[in-house]
DNA sequence: CTCACAATGTGATTGTATAACATTTCATTC
DNA sequence: GAATGAAATGTTATACAATCACATTGTGAG
Protein backbone atom coordinates (compact mmCIF):
# COMPACT_ATOMS: atom_id res chain seq x y z
CA UNK A 1 0.00 0.00 0.00
CA UNK A 2 2.42 2.51 1.03
CA UNK A 3 0.58 6.04 1.71
CA UNK A 4 -1.78 7.32 -1.36
CA UNK A 5 -2.91 10.93 -0.87
CA UNK A 6 -0.70 12.36 1.59
CA UNK A 7 -1.23 16.01 2.18
CA UNK A 8 1.75 17.47 2.12
CA UNK A 9 0.47 20.36 0.72
CA UNK A 10 -0.12 24.03 2.85
CA UNK A 11 -3.45 24.89 1.39
CA UNK A 12 -7.21 24.10 2.24
CA UNK A 13 -8.60 20.67 2.93
CA UNK A 14 -11.67 19.11 2.48
CA UNK A 15 -13.14 16.89 5.46
CA UNK A 16 -12.80 16.85 9.11
CA UNK A 17 -16.20 17.74 10.01
CA UNK A 18 -16.53 17.49 6.25
CA UNK A 19 -15.57 21.30 5.27
CA UNK A 20 -12.75 23.33 4.62
CA UNK A 21 -10.02 24.45 6.74
CA UNK A 22 -6.36 25.21 6.49
CA UNK A 23 -4.84 21.78 7.08
CA UNK A 24 -1.21 22.60 7.87
CA UNK A 25 -2.07 25.16 10.39
CA UNK A 26 -4.39 22.60 11.52
CA UNK A 27 -2.22 20.10 12.44
CA UNK A 28 0.70 22.21 13.57
CA UNK A 29 -1.09 23.53 16.11
CA UNK A 30 -3.10 19.88 17.21
CA UNK A 31 0.63 18.52 17.37
CA UNK A 32 1.44 21.77 19.63
CA UNK A 33 -1.25 20.91 21.95
CA UNK A 34 -0.74 17.36 22.27
CA UNK A 35 2.69 17.77 23.43
CA UNK A 36 1.91 21.19 26.01
CA UNK A 37 -1.00 18.23 27.04
CA UNK A 38 2.04 15.31 27.40
CA UNK A 39 4.10 17.54 29.68
CA UNK A 40 1.66 19.15 31.90
CA UNK A 41 0.61 15.50 32.57
CA UNK A 42 3.76 13.49 32.51
CA UNK A 43 2.98 11.57 29.54
CA UNK A 44 5.57 10.29 27.70
CA UNK A 45 5.05 11.67 23.91
CA UNK A 46 8.29 9.48 22.57
CA UNK A 47 8.87 10.06 19.07
CA UNK A 48 7.10 6.93 17.46
CA UNK A 49 4.06 8.17 18.72
CA UNK A 50 4.45 11.54 17.77
CA UNK A 51 5.17 10.72 14.38
CA UNK A 52 2.10 8.51 14.52
CA UNK A 53 0.02 11.25 15.99
CA UNK A 54 1.24 13.49 13.36
CA UNK A 55 0.56 11.10 10.60
CA UNK A 56 -2.94 10.92 11.76
CA UNK A 57 -3.10 14.56 11.72
CA UNK A 58 -1.56 14.88 8.30
CA UNK A 59 -3.68 12.28 6.42
CA UNK A 60 -6.94 13.89 7.78
CA UNK A 61 -8.84 10.37 7.46
CA UNK A 62 -9.20 6.77 9.02
CA UNK A 63 -5.90 4.90 8.70
CA UNK A 64 -5.60 1.36 9.40
CA UNK A 65 -2.83 -0.29 11.70
CA UNK A 66 -0.78 -1.64 8.87
CA UNK A 67 -1.09 1.75 6.43
CA UNK A 68 0.41 3.69 9.63
CA UNK A 69 2.81 0.46 9.69
CA UNK A 70 4.07 1.26 6.24
CA UNK A 71 4.16 5.46 6.73
CA UNK A 72 5.98 4.93 10.03
CA UNK A 73 8.69 2.32 8.10
CA UNK A 74 8.93 5.57 5.22
CA UNK A 75 10.14 7.87 8.35
CA UNK A 76 12.73 5.17 9.53
CA UNK A 77 10.88 3.26 12.56
CA UNK A 78 10.38 -0.13 13.35
CA UNK A 79 8.40 -2.13 10.70
CA UNK A 80 6.65 -4.67 12.84
CA UNK A 81 2.92 -4.71 13.65
CA UNK A 82 3.47 -4.23 17.38
CA UNK A 83 5.41 -0.55 17.01
CA UNK A 84 2.24 0.59 15.33
CA UNK A 85 -0.44 -0.80 17.99
CA UNK A 86 1.66 0.09 20.50
CA UNK A 87 1.74 3.49 20.23
CA UNK A 88 -1.87 3.73 18.87
CA UNK A 89 -2.68 2.29 21.99
CA UNK A 90 -0.69 5.01 24.21
CA UNK A 91 -2.55 7.61 22.28
CA UNK A 92 -5.96 6.45 22.26
CA UNK A 93 -6.01 5.42 26.01
CA UNK A 94 -5.03 8.94 26.43
CA UNK A 95 -7.54 10.59 23.99
CA UNK A 96 -5.38 11.38 21.22
CA UNK A 97 -6.68 9.48 18.85
CA UNK A 98 -9.72 6.97 18.32
CA UNK A 99 -10.51 3.94 16.92
CA UNK A 100 -13.26 3.56 14.52
CA UNK A 101 -14.26 -0.11 15.08
CA UNK A 102 -16.23 -0.04 11.99
CA UNK A 103 -13.28 0.40 10.32
CA UNK A 104 -10.62 -1.42 12.35
CA UNK A 105 -8.85 2.05 11.51
CA UNK A 106 -7.78 4.82 13.38
CA UNK A 107 -8.45 8.83 13.46
CA UNK A 108 -6.53 11.65 15.17
CA UNK A 109 -9.29 13.20 17.87
CA UNK A 110 -11.04 15.97 16.12
CA UNK A 111 -11.57 17.86 19.90
CA UNK A 112 -8.47 17.37 21.82
CA UNK A 113 -8.96 18.24 25.63
CA UNK A 114 -12.75 18.23 25.71
CA UNK A 115 -13.41 15.53 28.16
CA UNK A 116 -15.97 13.83 25.22
CA UNK A 117 -17.25 10.72 24.59
CA UNK A 118 -17.20 10.96 20.77
CA UNK A 119 -19.50 9.96 17.94
CA UNK A 120 -18.69 9.04 14.57
CA UNK A 121 -20.05 9.64 11.07
CA UNK A 122 -18.50 7.12 8.43
CA UNK A 123 -19.18 7.81 4.74
CA UNK A 124 -19.56 3.95 3.20
CA UNK A 125 -18.78 5.52 -0.24
CA UNK A 126 -15.32 7.42 0.70
CA UNK A 127 -14.81 6.39 4.08
CA UNK A 128 -14.30 10.11 5.17
CA UNK A 129 -14.75 10.21 9.03
CA UNK A 130 -16.06 12.97 11.18
CA UNK A 131 -16.19 12.71 14.79
CA UNK A 132 -19.00 14.53 16.90
CA UNK A 133 -20.33 14.38 20.10
CA UNK A 134 -22.53 11.64 21.54
CA UNK A 135 -24.25 11.64 25.02
CA UNK A 136 -25.65 7.67 24.54
CA UNK A 137 -25.16 6.96 28.09
CA UNK A 138 -27.76 9.36 28.84
CA UNK A 139 -30.31 8.25 26.88
CA UNK A 140 -32.56 4.94 26.27
CA UNK A 141 -29.11 3.01 26.25
CA UNK A 142 -28.35 4.49 29.79
CA UNK A 143 -32.07 3.68 31.08
CA UNK A 144 -31.82 0.11 29.93
CA UNK A 145 -27.88 0.00 31.44
CA UNK A 146 -29.27 1.09 34.68
CA UNK A 147 -32.06 -1.13 34.93
CA UNK A 148 -29.84 -4.27 33.82
CA UNK A 149 -27.27 -3.05 36.36
CA UNK A 150 -24.64 -2.61 34.06
CA UNK A 151 -22.00 -0.20 34.68
CA UNK A 152 -20.94 1.28 31.66
CA UNK A 153 -17.54 2.39 31.13
CA UNK A 154 -17.34 3.53 27.50
CA UNK A 155 -19.42 3.87 24.36
CA UNK A 156 -18.92 3.01 20.77
CA UNK A 157 -21.34 5.43 18.80
CA UNK A 158 -20.75 4.86 14.77
CA UNK A 159 -23.24 6.37 12.20
CA UNK A 160 -22.37 4.64 8.84
CA UNK A 161 -23.99 6.38 5.71
CA UNK A 162 -23.13 8.75 3.10
CA UNK A 163 -21.57 12.42 3.42
CA UNK A 164 -22.50 15.51 1.88
CA UNK A 165 -19.71 15.38 -0.76
CA UNK A 166 -20.56 11.99 -2.15
CA UNK A 167 -24.70 12.51 -1.84
CA UNK A 168 -23.85 15.05 -4.23
CA UNK A 169 -21.89 12.73 -6.32
CA UNK A 170 -24.97 10.50 -6.56
CA UNK A 171 -27.32 12.77 -6.82
CA UNK A 172 -25.55 14.65 -10.10
CA UNK B 1 -10.32 -23.46 20.58
CA UNK B 2 -12.83 -25.79 19.75
CA UNK B 3 -16.21 -24.89 21.81
CA UNK B 4 -16.09 -24.35 25.43
CA UNK B 5 -19.02 -23.41 27.69
CA UNK B 6 -21.34 -25.64 25.31
CA UNK B 7 -25.30 -25.21 26.97
CA UNK B 8 -26.48 -28.45 25.98
CA UNK B 9 -28.49 -28.36 28.78
CA UNK B 10 -32.28 -27.71 29.44
CA UNK B 11 -32.19 -26.07 32.43
CA UNK B 12 -31.75 -22.39 33.66
CA UNK B 13 -28.96 -20.09 32.31
CA UNK B 14 -28.02 -16.43 32.62
CA UNK B 15 -27.15 -13.80 30.35
CA UNK B 16 -29.70 -12.70 27.89
CA UNK B 17 -30.50 -8.98 29.18
CA UNK B 18 -28.27 -10.73 31.76
CA UNK B 19 -31.19 -12.32 33.43
CA UNK B 20 -32.05 -16.33 33.86
CA UNK B 21 -34.46 -17.99 31.89
CA UNK B 22 -35.51 -20.85 30.17
CA UNK B 23 -33.08 -21.59 27.36
CA UNK B 24 -33.66 -24.31 25.63
CA UNK B 25 -37.13 -23.02 25.46
CA UNK B 26 -35.95 -20.15 23.93
CA UNK B 27 -33.67 -21.54 21.55
CA UNK B 28 -36.74 -23.60 20.05
CA UNK B 29 -38.83 -20.61 20.02
CA UNK B 30 -36.64 -18.30 18.45
CA UNK B 31 -35.65 -20.86 15.34
CA UNK B 32 -39.38 -21.59 15.25
CA UNK B 33 -40.14 -17.93 14.81
CA UNK B 34 -37.52 -17.53 12.50
CA UNK B 35 -37.85 -20.25 10.02
CA UNK B 36 -41.78 -19.26 9.76
CA UNK B 37 -40.81 -15.43 9.21
CA UNK B 38 -38.76 -17.50 6.24
CA UNK B 39 -41.15 -19.14 4.74
CA UNK B 40 -43.48 -15.62 4.79
CA UNK B 41 -40.66 -13.76 3.31
CA UNK B 42 -39.47 -16.19 1.03
CA UNK B 43 -36.12 -16.19 2.50
CA UNK B 44 -33.72 -19.12 2.29
CA UNK B 45 -32.94 -20.85 5.66
CA UNK B 46 -30.76 -23.07 4.40
CA UNK B 47 -28.83 -26.08 6.41
CA UNK B 48 -25.68 -23.97 6.98
CA UNK B 49 -27.88 -20.79 7.67
CA UNK B 50 -29.82 -23.08 9.98
CA UNK B 51 -27.07 -23.97 12.09
CA UNK B 52 -25.19 -21.03 12.32
CA UNK B 53 -28.01 -19.38 13.87
CA UNK B 54 -28.97 -22.30 16.34
CA UNK B 55 -25.98 -22.33 17.00
CA UNK B 56 -25.29 -18.49 18.27
CA UNK B 57 -28.65 -18.85 19.82
CA UNK B 58 -27.34 -21.90 22.02
CA UNK B 59 -24.45 -20.25 22.76
CA UNK B 60 -26.40 -17.37 24.15
CA UNK B 61 -23.45 -15.41 23.82
CA UNK B 62 -20.78 -13.32 20.92
CA UNK B 63 -18.74 -15.57 19.09
CA UNK B 64 -15.97 -15.03 16.95
CA UNK B 65 -16.72 -16.40 12.80
CA UNK B 66 -13.85 -19.20 13.87
CA UNK B 67 -15.21 -20.02 16.51
CA UNK B 68 -18.94 -20.75 14.41
CA UNK B 69 -16.36 -22.62 11.97
CA UNK B 70 -15.46 -24.84 14.70
CA UNK B 71 -18.75 -25.36 15.31
CA UNK B 72 -19.55 -25.81 12.00
CA UNK B 73 -16.88 -28.32 11.52
CA UNK B 74 -18.38 -30.43 14.28
CA UNK B 75 -21.32 -30.82 13.02
CA UNK B 76 -20.16 -32.02 9.61
CA UNK B 77 -20.35 -29.29 7.72
CA UNK B 78 -17.69 -27.52 5.57
CA UNK B 79 -14.79 -25.67 7.51
CA UNK B 80 -13.67 -22.99 5.27
CA UNK B 81 -13.76 -19.31 6.10
CA UNK B 82 -16.74 -18.33 3.45
CA UNK B 83 -19.08 -21.03 4.58
CA UNK B 84 -19.76 -19.26 7.71
CA UNK B 85 -19.05 -15.53 6.77
CA UNK B 86 -21.92 -16.59 4.11
CA UNK B 87 -23.90 -17.91 6.59
CA UNK B 88 -23.33 -15.01 8.84
CA UNK B 89 -23.97 -12.52 5.83
CA UNK B 90 -26.78 -13.40 5.12
CA UNK B 91 -28.46 -13.66 8.96
CA UNK B 92 -27.38 -10.12 9.51
CA UNK B 93 -28.74 -8.75 6.92
CA UNK B 94 -32.00 -9.83 7.19
CA UNK B 95 -31.54 -9.07 11.22
CA UNK B 96 -31.26 -12.89 12.62
CA UNK B 97 -28.15 -11.79 13.93
CA UNK B 98 -26.53 -8.90 14.58
CA UNK B 99 -21.98 -8.26 14.80
CA UNK B 100 -20.78 -7.21 17.34
CA UNK B 101 -17.99 -4.55 16.20
CA UNK B 102 -16.16 -4.02 19.26
CA UNK B 103 -14.80 -7.82 19.65
CA UNK B 104 -15.36 -8.80 15.64
CA UNK B 105 -18.07 -11.43 16.65
CA UNK B 106 -21.56 -12.26 16.54
CA UNK B 107 -24.51 -12.99 18.86
CA UNK B 108 -28.03 -13.86 17.71
CA UNK B 109 -30.92 -11.25 17.66
CA UNK B 110 -32.49 -10.96 21.44
CA UNK B 111 -35.60 -9.29 19.54
CA UNK B 112 -36.41 -11.00 16.53
CA UNK B 113 -39.02 -9.25 14.32
CA UNK B 114 -38.97 -5.86 15.96
CA UNK B 115 -37.74 -3.28 13.78
CA UNK B 116 -35.34 -2.33 15.83
CA UNK B 117 -31.72 -0.32 15.60
CA UNK B 118 -30.21 -2.53 18.17
CA UNK B 119 -27.73 -1.17 20.78
CA UNK B 120 -25.78 -3.52 23.09
CA UNK B 121 -24.16 -3.77 26.63
CA UNK B 122 -20.45 -5.98 26.52
CA UNK B 123 -18.82 -7.01 29.73
CA UNK B 124 -15.45 -6.37 29.57
CA UNK B 125 -14.43 -9.19 32.00
CA UNK B 126 -16.54 -11.78 30.93
CA UNK B 127 -17.41 -10.95 27.04
CA UNK B 128 -21.51 -10.95 27.59
CA UNK B 129 -23.37 -9.13 25.39
CA UNK B 130 -26.81 -7.71 26.32
CA UNK B 131 -28.81 -6.29 23.53
CA UNK B 132 -31.23 -3.12 24.03
CA UNK B 133 -33.06 -0.80 21.58
CA UNK B 134 -31.25 2.44 20.43
CA UNK B 135 -32.46 5.60 18.94
CA UNK B 136 -29.16 7.43 18.60
CA UNK B 137 -30.13 8.68 15.15
CA UNK B 138 -32.69 10.64 16.78
CA UNK B 139 -30.50 12.32 19.90
CA UNK B 140 -27.44 14.67 19.41
CA UNK B 141 -25.75 12.32 16.77
CA UNK B 142 -29.32 12.73 14.32
CA UNK B 143 -28.81 16.61 14.79
CA UNK B 144 -25.16 16.97 14.25
CA UNK B 145 -25.44 14.56 10.41
CA UNK B 146 -28.43 17.22 9.78
CA UNK B 147 -26.25 19.52 10.49
CA UNK B 148 -23.38 18.43 8.32
CA UNK B 149 -25.64 16.57 5.55
CA UNK B 150 -24.87 13.48 6.17
CA UNK B 151 -27.04 10.82 5.67
CA UNK B 152 -27.46 7.94 8.24
CA UNK B 153 -28.21 4.53 7.13
CA UNK B 154 -27.25 2.33 10.03
CA UNK B 155 -25.97 2.74 13.35
CA UNK B 156 -23.73 1.30 15.71
CA UNK B 157 -23.76 1.43 19.19
CA UNK B 158 -22.30 -0.62 21.60
CA UNK B 159 -21.26 0.27 25.72
CA UNK B 160 -18.20 -1.16 27.00
CA UNK B 161 -18.43 -1.69 31.06
CA UNK B 162 -19.23 -4.66 33.43
CA UNK B 163 -22.24 -6.19 33.76
CA UNK B 164 -23.97 -7.30 36.71
CA UNK B 165 -22.55 -10.54 37.54
CA UNK B 166 -19.07 -9.39 37.49
CA UNK B 167 -19.90 -6.50 39.59
CA UNK B 168 -20.48 -8.86 42.32
CA UNK B 169 -17.62 -10.83 41.78
CA UNK B 170 -15.44 -8.04 41.53
CA UNK B 171 -17.10 -6.67 45.17
CA UNK B 172 -16.73 -9.20 47.02
C1' DC C 1 -35.49 -30.49 -19.78
C1' DT C 2 -32.46 -26.84 -19.54
C1' DC C 3 -31.14 -22.52 -18.59
C1' DA C 4 -29.95 -19.13 -15.23
C1' DC C 5 -29.06 -18.07 -10.77
C1' DA C 6 -28.39 -18.92 -5.94
C1' DA C 7 -25.82 -21.44 -2.71
C1' DT C 8 -21.96 -24.28 -1.34
C1' DG C 9 -17.15 -26.43 -1.38
C1' DT C 10 -12.40 -25.48 -1.43
C1' DG C 11 -7.76 -23.50 -1.74
C1' DA C 12 -5.19 -19.50 -1.42
C1' DT C 13 -4.36 -14.95 0.06
C1' DT C 14 -4.69 -10.54 2.45
C1' DG C 15 -5.59 -7.84 6.47
C1' DT C 16 -5.90 -7.21 11.61
C1' DA C 17 -4.10 -8.08 16.13
C1' DT C 18 -1.53 -10.16 19.88
C1' DA C 19 1.82 -13.40 22.40
C1' DA C 20 6.23 -13.95 23.89
C1' DC C 21 10.74 -12.75 24.76
C1' DA C 22 15.15 -10.09 24.28
C1' DT C 23 17.01 -5.51 24.63
C1' DT C 24 17.28 -0.77 25.49
C1' DT C 25 16.04 3.64 27.64
C1' DC C 26 14.92 6.40 31.43
C1' DA C 27 14.03 8.03 36.05
C1' DT C 28 15.05 6.90 40.91
C1' DT C 29 17.49 5.82 44.81
C1' DC C 30 21.39 4.89 47.11
C1' DG D 1 27.74 8.05 39.20
C1' DA D 2 26.60 3.23 39.54
C1' DA D 3 22.58 0.08 40.73
C1' DT D 4 17.97 -0.85 40.15
C1' DG D 5 13.34 -1.36 38.39
C1' DA D 6 9.83 0.16 35.26
C1' DA D 7 8.54 1.66 30.83
C1' DA D 8 9.37 1.55 26.01
C1' DT D 9 11.11 -0.68 21.94
C1' DG D 10 12.82 -4.35 18.64
C1' DT D 11 11.74 -8.69 16.60
C1' DT D 12 9.89 -13.32 15.57
C1' DA D 13 6.15 -15.87 15.20
C1' DT D 14 1.45 -16.83 15.22
C1' DA D 15 -3.56 -16.40 15.94
C1' DC D 16 -7.68 -14.56 14.33
C1' DA D 17 -10.66 -11.95 10.74
C1' DA D 18 -12.12 -11.38 6.09
C1' DT D 19 -12.10 -11.78 1.12
C1' DC D 20 -10.92 -13.56 -3.66
C1' DA D 21 -11.34 -16.74 -7.15
C1' DC D 22 -13.05 -20.60 -9.16
C1' DA D 23 -15.24 -25.17 -9.41
C1' DT D 24 -19.49 -27.59 -8.27
C1' DT D 25 -24.06 -28.41 -6.92
C1' DG D 26 -28.79 -27.40 -6.08
C1' DT D 27 -33.24 -25.08 -7.20
C1' DG D 28 -36.84 -22.72 -9.55
C1' DA D 29 -38.84 -20.57 -13.86
C1' DG D 30 -39.92 -21.06 -18.42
Amino acid sequence: MTSKNQNTDGGMQTSPGFEKHNHARCVGQALAQAEKRSAREGLRLTPVRRKVLELLLQEHRALGAYAILDLLRDAGFGSQPPVAYRALDFLSEHGFVHKIERLNAFVACAHPGQSHSPAFMICRLCDAVAETQSAAAKGALGDAARAAGFQIEKTVVEAEGICPACVEQTSL
